[in-house]
RNA sequence: GCGGAAGUAGCUCAGUUGGUAGAGCACGACCUUGCCAAGGUCGGGGUCGCGGGUUCGAGUCCCGUCUUCCGCUCCA
């Protein structure tokens, strides 16, 4: 109820400090596309800022690439998208939930396994020590006949799924008389096809269109340039190849503001390494990243690891490291080693070879990959969320502040002459037109001073430099600092040093490399 | 997609039994003050989410629709 109320709050303040708008909202907005603002577009620059440098510019066995969003439609055959992200989705009336019809037919199939079983422990207890199993279930009449009709639901099963037949389907599950597990109803609606893919035409339509789909992830266009990023930069495994690029995906519900949208960003690398390597180069990565969060000062508590109980079918480990949303923990990047699976399949799709000569084994292979996967858009909301605060100071005002780290602040210091007089603008001018070659700067000097650190405060503004009638005097400054509210002198000639050395990325990079 | 709630100025909200839209903050100009927001004067800004309907008249009642939030569902 509170962390709603925060929620809210902070969703207020995206939109009120031009952080985050809501796409298209003069048309009543679109369902879960969001645009960055002023403020947000500078965040989220510097969110991949750091990510890449820490990636790229750290690591000298990682380089980055930029592939297209458009890629060739049997890559997301070879993928798996195509199969996997096509949901048959079917509703019950009465329950008004909806199910994947698919899964309906396994539980069913399942349940009708369990009752042969069944059957066949009873015979078991009955006989004793001279009881044949196999025999039992070949010949037992009850069993052959549980038997037969969950192999011709199976067999049927396979057919509708394989040729994609939804009538069929839903005529499985009425056959079948499965009901919905929570009204116990058997009025079904009809099975609909549900594809997380965007798709759209490439080409003329007049002489037949390619589909092509837009990207759902931004993997795919790192294994289909392996070879060529191995070969052309004379990268040797292990090695990684680092991206930052737009996916999309068509999802069913997509809500929580910025936490799930059907157009999002992610930041992934993909680490080749030697077959059997890969679980400890995934324990390597997962604390690597692990790290990489917590060195943003947000405190350790607010991060866990989830390893997967249930993997993907190309995975042999996988975990998620989640942030404390105001909503509660939730995934924010994945690690998973997703073995060959990738360059497996796009080697035989492509009828390419998709190996690495290994000169110190001697032997060529197809590297495994272990794959650091972030969304964008839920680490920006995670920095949101960490950095907003509302302080009751002594005196009983309240101040609202965004507590960013000062590497990520979209402005790194406001220039604020103290009065609208005396030369102090012009001085304060003369201050940004020097150091806005290395900082974002704003100038203000609208409203009482006091007014303008609050306003500084709520976009996350780490330093304040204002200029009184002593700077006249002596060529100093005094710089607000925007968590103690403290303020110290500083000379006008050692401010470039003074703010760099708080808000380079460097700073928050060095905090990785022990 | 289903159920529930909501949508009035940039933000937070008020708006009576239906009678032609308000407040605070924010924003702009000027004056004043000058180191931690909310002094003074003046001003800009809303076809009340959108579209229908009922009515002499709809922010208010009815229907549809869009969007958001919560729950379900989904998330290889």
């Amino acid at each position: 109820m509170v962390q709603d109320d925060v929620f809210k709050k902070l969703v207020s303040h995206c939109k009120e400090y031009g952080f985050v708008f809501q796409s298209s909202e003069i048309y009543d907005g679109l369902g879960a596309v969001y645009d960055y603002g002023q403020m947000g577009v500078e965040l989220k620059n510097n969110l991949k800022k750091y990510w890449w440098d820490s990636m790229v510019m750290l690591n000298e066995n990682i380089v980055g690439i930029d592939s297209a969003i458009f890629m060739h439609p049997t890559i997301w055959k070879a993928s798996g998208h195509v199969d996997a992200f096509n949901d048959p989705l079917i509703d019950n009336r009465d329950s008004k939930k909806r199910y994947r019809a698919d899964v309906l037919i396994e539980e069913h199939l399942a349940k009708q396994d369990e009752k042969i079983d069944k059957e066949v422990q009873k015979a078991t207890k009955r006989f004793g020590d001279t009881f044949d199993e196999k025999m039992y279930r070949e010949t037992n009449p009850r069993v052959l006949r549980y038997q037969q009709e969950r192999d011709e639901i199976h067999a049927r099963f396979v057919k509708a799924m394989n040729d994609n037949d939804l009538n069929e389907m839903r005529q499985i599950i009425v056959d079948c008389g499965i009901v919905c597990p929570i009204s116990g109803s058997r009025d079904w609606t009809e099975v609909r096809q549900f594809n997380l893919m965007f798709s759209t035409e490439m080409g003329s339509t007049a002489d037949g269109a390619m589909k092509v789909y837009l990207r759902p992830e931004t993997a795919q266009g790192i294994f289909v340039n392996f070879l060529n990023v191995q070969k052309t930069g004379r990268m040797k495994v292990p090695f990684g190849i680092a991206q930052i690029g737009k996916a999309f995906r068509n999802e069913i519900v997509a809500r929580q503001f910025i936490f799930r949208t059907r157009e999002f960003e992610q930041m992934e690398m993909q680490f080749f390494v030697t077959p059997g390597e890969e679980l400890e180069w995934f324990e390597y990565w997962k604390n690597r990243r692990m790290q990489w969060h917590q060195a943003l000062g947000f405190g350790a508590e607010k991060y866990r690891f989830h390893d997967h109980d249930k993997l993907a079918h190309y995975a042999n480990a996988a975990t998620d490291i989640e942030y404390e949303m105001p909503f509660g923990f939730k995934e924010v990047e994945g690690i998973h080693s997703r073995t060959g699976f990738d360059l497996s399949q796009h080697e035989q799709f492509s009828g390419k070879k998709m190996q690495y000569y290994d000169p110190e084994l001697g032997k060529s292979y197809i590297p495994y990959v272990v794959e650091t996967s972030i969304g964008l858009d839920r680490m920006f909301l995670s920095v949101m969320a960490a950095s907003y605060r509302e302080e009751t100071l002594e005196g009983g005002e309240t101040r609202v502040l965004l507590k960013l780290p000062p590497t990520l602040a979209p402005v790194k210091l406001a220039v604020l002459p103290l009065v609208r007089k005396d030369g102090l603008p012009e001085k304060a001018r003369a201050i940004v037109d020097e150091l806005k070659f290395s900082f974002a700067c704003q100038y203000d000097e609208k409203d009482s001073i006091g007014k303008r650190y609050r306003r500084q405060d709520a976009i996350g503004t780490p330093y304040c430099v204002t200029i009184d009638h002593q700077t006249l005097k002596d060529d100093t400054v005094t710089v607000r600092d925007r968590d103690t509210m403290e303020q110290e002198r500083v000379p006008i000639n050692a401010l470039q040093q003074f703010i760099a050395e708080r808000t380079d990325m460097s700073q928050l990079l060095k905090q990785l490399t022990h």
